[in-house]
RNA sequence: GCGAGAGUGGCGGAACUGGCAGACGCGCUGGACUUAGGAUCCAGUGGGUGAAAGCCCUUGGGGGUUCGACUCCCCCCUCUCGCACCA
């Protein structure tokens, strides 16, 4: 590699100094400017930064400094979610305590982003593990307690055995722990749940409103939530109504999007663990065969689930259940493919309509009746299509809609049951039996039960002198000095909660803590929250489509349902960035393919790494790493460094065409440079020169703010510079020198500009040189001057037949019959068009001709 | 199975509302400068054919719409991601 690269060891330290020293990006609210809260999803502090972090922190610095050029006050801070699993694991295998172990961490991962020289406000750091934070978020538990958002239950849950703690739903991944990828097995435990089912509807709602969100986000959490619209009614037992009367005694609830096909309900189905199937039981005998089936599904379900094409088991109970619909009384299974963890945990089965139902009818022998008309080339099994009503009784005749809506009807004037949305989302199960999270804040009392902790006790303070052992249970469980207190309420003896938080409630609020992170009375400052919420663009890994990202969205809309925020959604647009892959894999350590950042940055510096990392492929898709593309950055950096430093004095000796010193306009605390007045008698070369400058600025700035095609954008920038030393070249003896100073001047002054927001480093350092005393972002992003863009003439492509034969340099707006004659007599298209009849010329204006021709 | 997205040179990737396919970078080839260069600069670089001008082919495959298709429509193939008995 290359042996005279520019100094950016030196250039880099001596910025990163300066923008600290003068706390540059330090930022206030200002209601005169327009702000810019620009967000990147801040680390787990495991110790050191990786190249996931150099991607998404290159993104997220470009737009915050970009935005900071176009005058915006903009908030870009840093923090860290500083609870969770690997603490407590260093601590398991290190005998480090977690607090230890965390901070140390935070003060090398800070160290590293430093380096990479990033517009943080470093005054408004936050870090998730100290009290002065999570106090606010066990205020704001206790308030939702006594709401009923914050609950207690006993309940079946994910348990991950190596993690040793309950896992939410969302935190499972194809049967395996999000976090260690262990197989999760079921636990009945009581724990604590966060009522996000209550916001389902909202949550969906929104869903099509964030236009700011990518697509395939939405989609996954809407399908996450997973609403769908039905009917949920009676079936009662035969034989076991309540006094002889109509009225079911004994009833089985069941849930249906497809109501219009209650009458080709052949049989019905209740999930193995619905608790009616004890008292559905007729002698000791059947009882047994429950139980048996019941222990063949709960041992082999785990496994089984993922199976492909498992075949459904089912047992069939002696009680009948009568159909509502046309008194049909039909027999009733319980069968491993009716979760109770959906619904009522029991269904009405269709199999002519339903493609589950069918296979366990043609199992077991059960009748199929099909309730809707099926397409004349129907050759499937069951049909879910839709169509209109056969064998239905009052349905017949109705299309499914219509029948839908009538079947309910009926139900409702039956009083048999009403219309129902389920959906698949789960109330978010929030404790942890981990020590490293935030300390529930309740007591149980003997007399009193639970009992929130008082308000002026908060924060409930995690204690240091805990013994960790990874063997299972609530770590606080055995520090008798955080267990043993007083009740808040009776004031007799009590025990805390020993479980903790789920580390994503901390998640779940940081960027409101941002806006005001030193504020002691409260969560943040209302005036502070008011003026930066919500978060303009919000940048982090897919990963957290359904994860961080939905409960963020739910706990806003708590905070807002408590009158603290005045936002409904937290982060108005999401861009989610690809993993970074190396030889077609995702870098990890097993796989030998890691770049250490250190390294990185070391041989090449931060503006080279930053360049690549935001060059190699569009943010959102998967950055491919190839060593030899850094050198490539490394070597467009050089040679811009090059040029500046080697035509210094050229440079220095004329100020920017059109104008000597242009005078600087105040936008928001920012210079900007008025757009240059038009050149009059300049050369040709100089004009189209020129006229690459200012189209450069135009692609760089539409390519940023239109779709973050940064890679676009940075080859852009190549070009330009290509462009400056072709130019270079092409001028020495055709161009006047003064002219010729100005525009590489001009050319020069715009590609700092412009790459400023890439690699702020080497542009801050070049723009001094040039003479400036100013920073780089404090003056104005560029803009392209119009005048400079026109052309007079254009190059139009001429086809015959659709093959291009030839070109014409033409004037911009000749007449269209112009161009259409020029294509016609022009010497290449000639032998093309002769012994043929010309039946037609398309002329695009200002780009094509087509003469269409018959033989 | 359902849902979403993607298939373009040796590689990463460009191509706005249909209008010169392959920008920019990597790699490779040749040249210049050099004691030397793995530095730098210049030139070339989709495939085929040709001495050259040129011609033909080419955006996963096959149809279609159109003067014109990477782009729009239909069918198929492959890959990635998400959900996975959700009634």
């Amino acid at each position: 590699m290359s042996t005279d690269r520019y100094p950016f060891r030196e250039i880099e330290a001596k910025w990163q100094r300066i923008w600290e020293d003068t706390k540059q990006f330090r930022v206030t609210e200002d209601p005169s400017r327009p702000k810019f809260y620009c967000l990147e999803m801040f680390p787990y502090p495991s110790g050191r930064i990786h190249m996931g972090h150099v991607r998404v922190y290159a993104i997220g610095d470009l737009l915050a400094r970009y935005k900071w050029m176009r005058g915006f006050n903009v908030l870009h801070p840093m923090g860290w979610d500083a609870f969770g699993m690997p603490a407590e694991n260093a601590a398991i295998e290190h005998g480090v305590h977690p607090a230890i172990w965390t901070y140390e961490n935070i003060d090398n991962m800070r160290a590293q982003l430093r380096k990479m020289g990033i517009s943080y406000d470093w005054d408004r750091e936050v870090t998730t593990c100290d009290p002065s934070y999570y106090k606010w978020e066990q205020l704001i538990f206790i308030r939702m307690l006594e709401r009923g958002l914050a609950y207690r239950k006993r309940s079946t849950v994910n348990w991950c055995p190596s993690c040793q703690t309950v896992l939410a739903n969302e935190q499972v991944e194809g049967g395996r722990c999000w976090r260690c990828d262990s197989e999760v097995t079921k636990r009945d435990i009581d724990g604590w749940y966060f009522k996000i089912t209550a916001y389902a509807d909202e949550l969906l709602a929104w869903c099509d409103r964030l236009t700011g969100w990518p697509e395939r986000v939405m989609i996954m959490q809407k399908n996450w939530i997973g609403r769908s619209d039905g009917a949920e009614f009676d079936l009662p037992v035969a034989g076991r109504s309540a006094d002889g009367t109509d009225r079911p005694g004994l009833a089985i609830r069941v849930f249906t999007t497809r109501p219009d096909t209650a009458f080709g309900m052949t049989y019905a189905v209740l999930a193995p663990e619905h608790p009616l199937v004890d008292s559905l039981v007729t002698d000791a005998a059947e009882r047994e065969r429950v139980a048996a089936f019941r222990a063949e599904v709960a041992k082999e379900s785990e496994q089984e689930r993922l199976a492909e094409d498992r075949e459904k088991r089912g047992l069939r109970l002696s009680a009948t259940v009568v159909n509502p619909f046309n008194r049909a009384e039909i027999p009733l299974f319980i069968a491993d493919y009716v979760l109770m963890t959906y619904g009522t945990g029991a269904i009405m089965a269709v199999p002519g309509e339903d493609q589950r139902d069918w296979d366990f009818a043609k199992k077991h022998g059960l009748p199929i009746i099909e309730t809707v008309k099926r397409p004349p080339d129907w050759t499937g099994e069951a049909y879910t299509g839709d169509g209109v009503k056969i064998n239905s009784g009052f349905l017949d005749g109705l299309t499914t809609a219509d029948a839908k809506r009538q079947a309910i009807d009926w139900l409702v004037a039956q009083r048999l049951g009403t219309a129902k949305v389920n959906y698949r989302l789960r109330d978010w199960g929030i404790s942890r039996q981990r020590y490293w999270g935030a300390p529930i804040p309740v007591v149980y009392c003997d007399a009193c039960g639970m009992v929130p902790e008082k308000e002026e006790n908060l924060p409930v303070i995690l204690p240091r002198d805990v013994q960790l052992s990874g063997k299972g249970g609530s770590p606080l469980a055995a520090a008798a000095n955080f267990v043993n207190t007083t009740c808040p309420k009776c004031g007799g003896r009590a025990r805390r909660e020993t479980d903790t938080m789920d580390t994503f409630v901390e998640s779940s609020w940081y960027f409101l803590r941002y806006c005001s992170p030193t504020y002691a009375g409260g969560m943040f400052e209302r005036a502070a929250a008011e003026y930066w919420m919500p978060v303009d663009q919000y940048i982090g890994g897919i990963e957290h489509a359904v994860l961080h990202l939905l409960y963020a969205r739910f706990y806003t809309k708590v905070l807002r349902d408590l009158g603290l925020v005045k936002v409904d959604e937290p982060f108005n647009a999401l861009l989610s960035q690809g993993m970074v892959i190396k030889d077609g894999a995702k870098m990890s350590k097993s796989k030998g393919n890691v770049v250490d950042p250190d390294d990185l940055i070391r041989t090449f510096g931060a503006d080279t790494a930053r360049l690549f990392s935001l060059f190699a492929a569009p943010p959102e898709k998967d950055l491919d790493w190839n060593d030899h593309g850094v050198e490539g950055g490394a070597r467009f950096l050089n040679r811009v460094w090059r040029f500046v430093v080697g035509h210094l004095e050229e440079l220095r000796t004329q100020s920017r065409v059109g104008s000597h010193h242009p005078p600087s306009i105040e936008i928001g605390g920012v210079s900007a440079t008025p757009p240059m007045a038009p050149l009059s008698a300049v050369s040709p070369e100089g004009r189209a020169f020129r006229r690459v400058i200012h189209e450069t600025i135009k692609r760089v700035t539409d390519d940023i703010e239109r779709d973050f095609h940064f890679n676009t954008a940075i080859a852009a920038i190549m070009e330009l510079v290509n462009a400056v030393y072709a130019f270079e070249q092409a001028s020495l003896d055709r161009v006047a020198s003064a002219e010729r100073a100005a525009l590489l001047r001009e050319a020069t002054e715009t590609v700092l500009q412009l790459l400023a927001p890439i690699c702020p480093h080497i542009t801050e350092e070049l723009w001094q040189t040039l003479g400036h005393r100013e920073s780089l972002f404090r003056h104005a992003w560029p803009v392209a001057d119009a005048a400079a863009m026109t052309r007079d003439e254009v190059t139009v492509v001429v086809q015959v037949d659709g093959k291009v034969r030839s070109r014409l340099t033409i004037e911009v707006n000749a007449p269209q019959a112009d161009v259409e004659r020029l294509a016609l007599a022009d010497d290449k298209v000639q032998p093309w068009v002769s012994g043929r009849a010309v039946e037609k010329v398309v002329v695009v204006p200002r780009r094509l001709v087509n003469i269409v021709t018959r033989a």
